[in-house]
DNA sequence: ATTACTAATTCACGAGTAA
DNA sequence: TTTACTCGTGAATTAGTAA
Protein backbone atom coordinates (compact mmCIF):
# COMPACT_ATOMS: atom_id res chain seq x y z
CA UNK A 1 0.00 0.00 0.00
CA UNK A 2 2.08 3.21 0.93
CA UNK A 3 5.76 2.46 2.23
CA UNK A 4 6.95 2.82 5.69
CA UNK A 5 10.06 4.06 5.12
CA UNK A 6 8.29 6.71 2.42
CA UNK A 7 5.83 7.96 5.30
CA UNK A 8 8.55 8.07 7.38
CA UNK A 9 10.76 10.51 5.24
CA UNK A 10 7.74 12.14 4.55
CA UNK A 11 7.45 13.20 8.44
CA UNK A 12 10.99 13.69 8.31
CA UNK A 13 10.30 16.28 5.76
CA UNK A 14 12.55 14.68 2.78
CA UNK A 15 10.39 16.08 0.50
CA UNK A 16 11.97 19.54 0.91
CA UNK A 17 15.54 18.78 1.48
CA UNK A 18 17.90 15.97 1.79
CA UNK A 19 18.14 14.93 5.12
CA UNK A 20 21.11 13.09 7.26
CA UNK A 21 19.56 9.63 8.56
CA UNK A 22 21.81 6.14 8.49
CA UNK A 23 20.58 3.18 7.60
CA UNK A 24 20.44 1.88 11.25
CA UNK A 25 17.98 5.10 12.04
CA UNK A 26 15.71 4.28 9.71
CA UNK A 27 15.63 0.55 10.64
CA UNK A 28 14.97 1.68 13.93
CA UNK A 29 12.21 4.31 13.60
CA UNK A 30 10.42 1.47 11.37
CA UNK A 31 11.06 -1.84 13.20
CA UNK A 32 13.31 -3.58 11.07
CA UNK A 33 16.41 -4.66 10.92
CA UNK A 34 19.43 -2.43 9.22
CA UNK A 35 19.68 -5.03 6.83
CA UNK A 36 16.37 -4.89 5.73
CA UNK A 37 16.54 -0.82 5.67
CA UNK A 38 19.45 -0.83 3.60
CA UNK A 39 17.85 -3.57 1.19
CA UNK A 40 14.72 -1.22 0.73
CA UNK A 41 16.52 1.71 0.45
CA UNK A 42 18.30 0.42 -2.45
CA UNK A 43 15.42 -1.03 -4.34
CA UNK A 44 13.32 2.37 -3.64
CA UNK A 45 16.22 4.25 -5.21
CA UNK A 46 16.11 1.82 -7.88
CA UNK A 47 12.51 2.70 -8.15
CA UNK A 48 13.41 5.98 -8.93
CA UNK A 49 11.18 6.98 -5.49
CA UNK A 50 14.55 8.47 -3.78
CA UNK A 51 18.15 9.65 -4.31
CA UNK A 52 20.81 9.39 -1.69
CA UNK A 53 24.20 11.13 -1.28
CA UNK A 54 26.50 10.86 1.40
CA UNK A 55 23.96 9.17 3.88
CA UNK A 56 21.40 11.67 2.86
CA UNK A 57 18.16 11.06 1.35
CA UNK A 58 15.76 13.01 -0.41
CA UNK A 59 12.24 11.54 -1.86
CA UNK A 60 11.59 12.51 -5.56
CA UNK A 61 8.85 14.26 -7.39
CA UNK A 62 7.76 10.49 -8.34
CA UNK A 63 7.62 9.63 -4.44
CA UNK A 64 5.69 12.44 -3.34
CA UNK A 65 2.86 12.39 -6.22
CA UNK A 66 2.44 8.65 -5.05
CA UNK A 67 1.84 9.93 -1.50
CA UNK A 68 -0.90 12.75 -2.71
CA UNK A 69 -2.28 9.80 -4.20
CA UNK A 70 -2.80 7.94 -1.60
CA UNK A 71 -3.82 10.39 0.54
CA UNK A 72 -6.68 11.87 -1.70
CA UNK A 73 -7.89 8.18 -2.50
CA UNK A 74 -7.94 7.29 1.35
CA UNK A 75 -9.79 10.80 1.95
CA UNK A 76 -12.03 10.24 -0.97
CA UNK A 77 -13.27 6.72 0.81
CA UNK A 78 -13.26 8.68 4.41
CA UNK A 79 -15.19 10.75 3.32
CA UNK A 80 -17.78 8.88 0.77
CA UNK A 81 -19.78 8.32 3.68
CA UNK A 82 -22.05 11.05 5.21
CA UNK A 83 -25.10 12.75 3.20
CA UNK A 84 -23.95 16.01 2.70
CA UNK A 85 -26.79 19.23 2.97
CA UNK A 86 -26.33 22.59 2.77
CA UNK A 87 -28.80 25.71 3.39
CA UNK A 88 -28.49 29.19 2.74
CA UNK A 89 -29.75 31.84 1.80
CA UNK A 90 -30.88 32.31 -2.15
CA UNK A 91 -28.28 35.45 -3.52
CA UNK A 92 -28.31 36.82 -7.02
CA UNK A 93 -25.05 35.84 -9.16
CA UNK A 94 -23.07 38.04 -11.54
CA UNK A 95 -25.72 36.57 -13.94
CA UNK A 96 -22.54 34.89 -16.36
CA UNK A 97 -24.89 31.69 -15.99
CA UNK A 98 -27.32 32.22 -18.80
CA UNK A 99 -24.31 32.94 -21.29
CA UNK A 100 -22.59 29.79 -20.10
CA UNK A 101 -25.70 27.54 -19.92
CA UNK A 102 -26.52 28.82 -23.52
CA UNK A 103 -23.23 27.04 -24.66
CA UNK A 104 -23.58 23.69 -26.77
CA UNK A 105 -20.80 22.68 -25.16
CA UNK A 106 -21.81 22.22 -21.55
CA UNK A 107 -25.43 21.64 -22.69
CA UNK A 108 -24.75 18.40 -24.46
CA UNK A 109 -22.56 17.27 -21.84
CA UNK A 110 -24.99 18.18 -18.94
CA UNK A 111 -28.08 16.50 -20.87
CA UNK A 112 -25.39 13.44 -21.41
CA UNK A 113 -24.35 13.17 -17.95
CA UNK A 114 -27.07 14.69 -15.78
CA UNK A 115 -29.80 13.25 -17.55
CA UNK A 116 -31.62 16.86 -17.85
CA UNK A 117 -31.54 19.75 -20.25
CA UNK A 118 -30.50 22.92 -18.24
CA UNK A 119 -32.66 25.72 -17.67
CA UNK A 120 -29.82 28.99 -18.79
CA UNK A 121 -29.23 30.37 -15.55
CA UNK A 122 -27.50 29.25 -12.35
CA UNK A 123 -29.25 29.34 -8.90
CA UNK A 124 -26.85 30.67 -6.28
CA UNK A 125 -26.96 29.99 -2.77
CA UNK A 126 -24.49 32.20 -0.03
CA UNK A 127 -23.70 29.02 2.57
CA UNK A 128 -22.65 30.35 6.16
CA UNK A 129 -18.92 29.86 6.53
CA UNK A 130 -20.12 26.65 9.12
CA UNK A 131 -20.80 24.90 6.02
CA UNK A 132 -17.72 25.05 4.21
CA UNK A 133 -15.88 22.29 4.92
CA UNK A 134 -18.42 20.28 4.09
CA UNK A 135 -18.43 21.70 0.88
CA UNK A 136 -14.93 20.94 0.66
CA UNK A 137 -15.32 17.84 1.78
CA UNK A 138 -18.12 17.55 -1.30
CA UNK A 139 -15.58 18.82 -3.83
CA UNK A 140 -13.16 15.94 -2.62
CA UNK A 141 -15.85 13.54 -4.23
CA UNK A 142 -15.93 11.75 -7.34
CA UNK A 143 -18.33 13.67 -8.89
CA UNK A 144 -19.06 14.10 -12.44
CA UNK A 145 -16.79 15.99 -15.13
CA UNK A 146 -18.09 18.23 -17.07
CA UNK A 147 -15.61 18.74 -19.78
CA UNK A 148 -13.68 21.56 -20.95
CA UNK A 149 -14.17 23.09 -24.78
CA UNK A 150 -13.19 25.86 -27.03
CA UNK A 151 -16.11 27.85 -28.62
CA UNK A 152 -16.06 31.07 -30.59
CA UNK A 153 -12.04 31.43 -30.08
CA UNK A 154 -13.37 31.55 -26.26
CA UNK A 155 -12.08 28.91 -23.89
CA UNK A 156 -14.54 27.51 -21.09
CA UNK A 157 -13.12 25.13 -18.43
CA UNK A 158 -14.34 22.10 -17.12
CA UNK A 159 -16.20 21.69 -13.82
CA UNK A 160 -17.43 18.95 -11.46
CA UNK A 161 -20.63 18.43 -10.98
CA UNK A 162 -22.74 16.61 -8.08
CA UNK A 163 -26.54 15.64 -8.20
CA UNK A 164 -28.89 17.37 -5.75
CA UNK A 165 -32.09 18.11 -4.70
CA UNK A 166 -33.49 21.82 -4.29
CA UNK A 167 -36.19 21.80 -1.81
CA UNK A 168 -37.20 18.76 -3.15
CA UNK A 169 -36.41 19.33 -6.84
CA UNK A 170 -34.07 17.35 -9.04
CA UNK A 171 -30.95 19.77 -9.56
CA UNK A 172 -27.25 19.78 -9.52
CA UNK A 173 -24.24 22.17 -8.05
CA UNK A 174 -21.57 22.99 -10.33
CA UNK A 175 -18.13 23.56 -9.67
CA UNK A 176 -16.28 25.43 -12.12
CA UNK A 177 -12.72 24.61 -11.78
CA UNK A 178 -11.83 28.30 -12.35
CA UNK A 179 -14.53 30.00 -10.63
CA UNK A 180 -15.34 33.53 -9.63
CA UNK A 181 -17.12 32.82 -6.36
CA UNK A 182 -15.31 32.09 -3.36
CA UNK A 183 -15.93 28.87 -1.10
CA UNK A 184 -19.41 30.79 0.30
CA UNK A 185 -21.34 30.36 -2.84
CA UNK A 186 -22.77 27.29 -3.84
CA UNK A 187 -23.88 27.18 -8.01
CA UNK A 188 -26.88 25.31 -8.85
CA UNK A 189 -28.13 24.55 -12.05
CA UNK A 190 -31.14 22.55 -13.25
CA UNK A 191 -33.85 21.33 -15.64
CA UNK A 192 -35.80 24.43 -15.25
CA UNK A 193 -35.92 27.91 -13.74
CA UNK A 194 -35.85 27.16 -9.93
CA UNK A 195 -36.55 30.93 -8.85
CA UNK A 196 -40.04 30.49 -10.67
CA UNK A 197 -40.90 26.96 -9.91
CA UNK A 198 -40.11 27.30 -6.37
CA UNK A 199 -41.61 30.90 -6.14
CA UNK A 200 -37.85 31.88 -4.35
CA UNK A 201 -36.78 35.18 -3.97
CA UNK A 202 -33.14 36.62 -2.65
CA UNK A 203 -32.74 36.07 0.82
CA UNK A 204 -35.30 33.13 1.00
CA UNK A 205 -33.44 29.57 2.65
CA UNK A 206 -32.89 27.04 0.42
CA UNK A 207 -32.12 24.10 1.43
CA UNK A 208 -29.65 21.56 -0.82
CA UNK A 209 -29.52 17.51 -0.35
CA UNK A 210 -26.52 15.94 -2.56
CA UNK A 211 -27.03 12.48 -3.02
CA UNK B 1 1.30 0.64 7.36
CA UNK B 2 -2.07 0.30 5.70
CA UNK B 3 -3.87 -2.70 5.28
CA UNK B 4 -5.06 -3.17 1.74
CA UNK B 5 -8.03 -5.05 3.24
CA UNK B 6 -9.18 -2.11 5.12
CA UNK B 7 -8.48 0.60 2.10
CA UNK B 8 -10.47 -1.63 -0.16
CA UNK B 9 -13.26 -2.00 2.30
CA UNK B 10 -13.16 1.56 2.96
CA UNK B 11 -13.74 2.21 -0.73
CA UNK B 12 -16.53 -0.49 -0.80
CA UNK B 13 -18.03 1.77 1.80
CA UNK B 14 -17.89 -0.51 4.95
CA UNK B 15 -17.63 1.82 7.73
CA UNK B 16 -21.15 3.17 6.84
CA UNK B 17 -23.06 -0.79 6.45
CA UNK B 18 -22.26 -4.36 6.45
CA UNK B 19 -20.71 -5.11 2.80
CA UNK B 20 -21.68 -8.51 1.41
CA UNK B 21 -18.28 -9.99 -0.02
CA UNK B 22 -16.49 -13.22 -0.28
CA UNK B 23 -13.29 -14.22 1.05
CA UNK B 24 -12.62 -14.95 -2.64
CA UNK B 25 -14.06 -11.46 -3.98
CA UNK B 26 -12.02 -9.75 -1.91
CA UNK B 27 -8.72 -11.96 -2.19
CA UNK B 28 -9.28 -11.13 -6.33
CA UNK B 29 -9.59 -7.09 -5.46
CA UNK B 30 -6.52 -7.33 -3.84
CA UNK B 31 -4.70 -9.90 -5.73
CA UNK B 32 -4.05 -12.49 -2.94
CA UNK B 33 -5.17 -16.15 -2.83
CA UNK B 34 -8.59 -16.81 -1.10
CA UNK B 35 -6.77 -18.44 1.57
CA UNK B 36 -4.49 -14.95 2.15
CA UNK B 37 -7.81 -13.33 2.73
CA UNK B 38 -9.32 -15.57 4.56
CA UNK B 39 -6.53 -15.63 6.81
CA UNK B 40 -5.51 -11.71 7.14
CA UNK B 41 -10.01 -11.39 7.55
CA UNK B 42 -9.95 -13.67 10.56
CA UNK B 43 -6.46 -11.22 11.92
CA UNK B 44 -8.42 -8.00 11.79
CA UNK B 45 -11.30 -9.42 13.36
CA UNK B 46 -8.68 -10.81 16.00
CA UNK B 47 -7.63 -7.35 16.21
CA UNK B 48 -11.03 -5.79 16.39
CA UNK B 49 -11.10 -3.94 12.88
CA UNK B 50 -13.88 -5.37 11.45
CA UNK B 51 -16.85 -7.36 12.08
CA UNK B 52 -18.21 -10.27 10.74
CA UNK B 53 -22.08 -11.58 9.87
CA UNK B 54 -22.75 -14.42 7.18
CA UNK B 55 -20.21 -13.19 4.68
CA UNK B 56 -21.01 -9.33 5.54
CA UNK B 57 -17.95 -7.17 6.70
CA UNK B 58 -18.18 -4.47 8.37
CA UNK B 59 -15.46 -1.84 9.58
CA UNK B 60 -15.33 -0.89 13.23
CA UNK B 61 -15.10 2.87 14.84
CA UNK B 62 -11.44 1.06 15.41
CA UNK B 63 -10.43 1.07 11.97
CA UNK B 64 -11.98 4.21 11.01
CA UNK B 65 -9.86 6.13 13.34
CA UNK B 66 -6.84 4.54 12.34
CA UNK B 67 -7.28 5.20 8.45
CA UNK B 68 -8.31 8.88 9.74
CA UNK B 69 -5.17 9.26 11.83
CA UNK B 70 -2.88 7.81 8.48
CA UNK B 71 -5.20 10.16 6.30
CA UNK B 72 -4.29 13.32 8.63
CA UNK B 73 -0.52 12.03 8.69
CA UNK B 74 0.19 11.83 5.64
CA UNK B 75 -1.82 15.03 4.85
CA UNK B 76 0.02 17.24 7.54
CA UNK B 77 3.39 15.34 6.26
CA UNK B 78 2.86 16.33 2.58
CA UNK B 79 1.56 19.86 3.33
CA UNK B 80 4.49 20.46 6.28
CA UNK B 81 6.18 22.20 3.09
CA UNK B 82 4.55 25.57 2.24
CA UNK B 83 4.68 28.57 4.76
CA UNK B 84 1.12 29.21 5.85
CA UNK B 85 -0.01 33.31 6.14
CA UNK B 86 -3.15 34.70 6.86
CA UNK B 87 -4.57 38.00 6.60
CA UNK B 88 -7.93 39.83 7.52
CA UNK B 89 -9.34 42.12 9.78
CA UNK B 90 -9.16 43.03 13.27
CA UNK B 91 -12.72 42.55 14.91
CA UNK B 92 -13.73 42.01 18.56
CA UNK B 93 -14.68 39.12 20.18
CA UNK B 94 -16.65 38.17 22.76
CA UNK B 95 -14.44 38.88 25.28
CA UNK B 96 -14.37 35.35 27.11
CA UNK B 97 -10.58 35.39 26.28
CA UNK B 98 -9.49 37.40 28.98
CA UNK B 99 -11.26 35.11 31.55
CA UNK B 100 -9.51 32.11 29.64
CA UNK B 101 -6.27 33.36 29.85
CA UNK B 102 -6.47 34.64 33.59
CA UNK B 103 -6.74 30.48 34.15
CA UNK B 104 -3.75 28.99 35.79
CA UNK B 105 -4.12 25.98 34.27
CA UNK B 106 -3.73 27.42 30.73
CA UNK B 107 -1.47 30.56 31.50
CA UNK B 108 1.32 27.81 33.15
CA UNK B 109 1.16 25.57 30.44
CA UNK B 110 1.79 28.31 27.76
CA UNK B 111 4.64 29.59 29.54
CA UNK B 112 6.46 25.98 29.30
CA UNK B 113 5.49 25.10 25.99
CA UNK B 114 4.96 28.32 24.01
CA UNK B 115 7.58 30.26 25.86
CA UNK B 116 5.51 33.46 27.30
CA UNK B 117 3.19 34.67 29.68
CA UNK B 118 0.17 35.52 28.01
CA UNK B 119 -1.76 38.78 27.93
CA UNK B 120 -5.18 38.33 29.39
CA UNK B 121 -7.17 39.07 26.10
CA UNK B 122 -7.26 37.17 22.53
CA UNK B 123 -6.88 39.08 19.31
CA UNK B 124 -9.75 38.25 16.64
CA UNK B 125 -8.61 37.53 12.88
CA UNK B 126 -11.83 37.50 10.33
CA UNK B 127 -10.62 35.80 7.97
CA UNK B 128 -11.74 35.45 4.41
CA UNK B 129 -13.68 32.33 3.03
CA UNK B 130 -10.67 31.99 0.48
CA UNK B 131 -8.42 31.47 3.39
CA UNK B 132 -10.03 29.05 5.37
CA UNK B 133 -8.94 25.98 3.13
CA UNK B 134 -5.49 27.37 4.63
CA UNK B 135 -6.78 27.29 7.84
CA UNK B 136 -8.36 23.89 7.97
CA UNK B 137 -4.31 22.53 6.46
CA UNK B 138 -2.81 24.14 9.44
CA UNK B 139 -5.53 22.53 12.13
CA UNK B 140 -4.23 19.33 10.30
CA UNK B 141 -0.53 20.24 11.15
CA UNK B 142 1.09 18.74 14.20
CA UNK B 143 0.60 21.94 16.59
CA UNK B 144 1.72 22.80 20.23
CA UNK B 145 -0.75 20.81 22.75
CA UNK B 146 -2.38 22.67 25.43
CA UNK B 147 -3.97 20.53 27.22
CA UNK B 148 -7.62 20.77 29.64
CA UNK B 149 -8.27 20.73 32.83
CA UNK B 150 -10.83 21.56 35.53
CA UNK B 151 -10.76 24.43 38.37
CA UNK B 152 -13.88 25.39 40.25
CA UNK B 153 -16.04 22.82 38.95
CA UNK B 154 -16.33 23.93 35.72
CA UNK B 155 -14.19 22.66 32.96
CA UNK B 156 -11.29 23.69 30.75
CA UNK B 157 -11.09 22.48 27.06
CA UNK B 158 -7.92 21.37 25.57
CA UNK B 159 -6.64 23.38 23.00
CA UNK B 160 -3.92 23.18 19.93
CA UNK B 161 -1.10 26.13 19.61
CA UNK B 162 0.93 26.99 16.61
CA UNK B 163 3.17 29.37 16.89
CA UNK B 164 3.25 33.10 14.91
CA UNK B 165 4.30 36.22 13.94
CA UNK B 166 1.34 38.86 13.80
CA UNK B 167 2.91 42.08 12.48
CA UNK B 168 6.13 41.00 13.21
CA UNK B 169 5.30 40.47 16.71
CA UNK B 170 5.87 37.22 18.62
CA UNK B 171 2.53 34.99 18.99
CA UNK B 172 0.62 32.27 18.56
CA UNK B 173 -2.88 30.52 16.90
CA UNK B 174 -4.90 29.00 19.46
CA UNK B 175 -7.69 26.39 18.02
CA UNK B 176 -9.77 25.72 21.11
CA UNK B 177 -11.14 22.20 20.58
CA UNK B 178 -14.69 23.19 21.16
CA UNK B 179 -14.61 27.16 19.84
CA UNK B 180 -17.46 29.65 19.86
CA UNK B 181 -15.87 30.72 16.70
CA UNK B 182 -16.63 29.71 13.32
CA UNK B 183 -14.23 28.92 10.68
CA UNK B 184 -13.78 32.49 9.46
CA UNK B 185 -12.05 33.88 12.72
CA UNK B 186 -8.31 33.11 13.95
CA UNK B 187 -8.03 33.57 17.91
CA UNK B 188 -4.34 34.82 18.86
CA UNK B 189 -2.70 34.96 22.12
CA UNK B 190 0.42 37.05 22.75
CA UNK B 191 2.83 38.23 25.38
CA UNK B 192 1.76 41.76 25.40
CA UNK B 193 -1.47 43.50 23.89
CA UNK B 194 -1.28 43.83 20.62
CA UNK B 195 -3.89 46.22 19.72
CA UNK B 196 -2.21 48.71 22.29
CA UNK B 197 1.47 47.52 21.25
CA UNK B 198 0.72 47.46 17.32
CA UNK B 199 -1.65 50.45 17.29
CA UNK B 200 -4.23 48.40 15.16
CA UNK B 201 -7.89 48.69 15.58
CA UNK B 202 -11.00 47.19 14.71
CA UNK B 203 -11.44 46.41 10.84
CA UNK B 204 -7.58 47.15 10.60
CA UNK B 205 -5.67 44.76 8.33
CA UNK B 206 -3.37 42.10 10.28
CA UNK B 207 -1.05 39.75 8.89
CA UNK B 208 -0.30 36.48 10.42
CA UNK B 209 2.68 34.29 9.35
CA UNK B 210 2.70 30.60 11.21
CA UNK B 211 6.00 29.34 11.71
C1' DA C 1 31.62 4.68 12.39
C1' DT C 2 28.23 3.07 7.95
C1' DT C 3 26.67 0.18 4.15
C1' DA C 4 25.57 -3.96 1.86
C1' DC C 5 26.88 -8.65 0.84
C1' DT C 6 25.89 -13.88 1.79
C1' DA C 7 23.91 -17.35 4.44
C1' DA C 8 20.60 -18.89 7.81
C1' DT C 9 16.00 -18.46 9.39
C1' DT C 10 11.42 -17.34 9.79
C1' DC C 11 7.21 -16.34 8.22
C1' DA C 12 3.85 -15.33 4.61
C1' DC C 13 1.65 -17.44 0.76
C1' DG C 14 -1.18 -20.51 -1.90
C1' DA C 15 -2.42 -25.60 -3.05
C1' DG C 16 -5.15 -28.96 -1.51
C1' DT C 17 -8.99 -30.06 0.96
C1' DA C 18 -12.39 -30.76 4.92
C1' DA C 19 -16.32 -28.95 7.01
C1' DT D 1 -21.47 -22.74 -2.52
C1' DT D 2 -18.11 -20.44 1.19
C1' DT D 3 -14.71 -20.58 4.85
C1' DA D 4 -10.64 -21.98 7.06
C1' DC D 5 -7.66 -25.70 8.14
C1' DT D 6 -2.77 -28.05 7.19
C1' DC D 7 1.42 -28.07 5.04
C1' DG D 8 5.11 -27.55 1.45
C1' DT D 9 7.44 -23.87 -0.87
C1' DG D 10 9.66 -19.66 -1.45
C1' DA D 11 10.05 -14.91 -0.49
C1' DA D 12 11.24 -11.69 3.11
C1' DT D 13 13.96 -10.82 7.02
C1' DT D 14 17.83 -10.99 10.05
C1' DA D 15 22.61 -12.53 11.62
C1' DG D 16 27.11 -12.42 10.65
C1' DT D 17 30.59 -9.93 8.31
C1' DA D 18 33.41 -7.73 4.73
C1' DA D 19 34.47 -3.52 2.75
Amino acid sequence: MINDIIFLLLKKGAHREPVRMTTSEIANAINKSQQTASRELIMLENEGLLERRKSTVKLTEKAVKQAENICIALRAALNAAGEIKFSGALVTGLKEGRYYLSQDGYVSQIKEKLGFSPFPGTLNIQIPASQIEKRLELRAREGIRIGGFESAGREFGPMKAYKCRINHTQAAIVFPERSHHGLNVLEIIAPLNLRTHLKIKDGDTVHCEVF
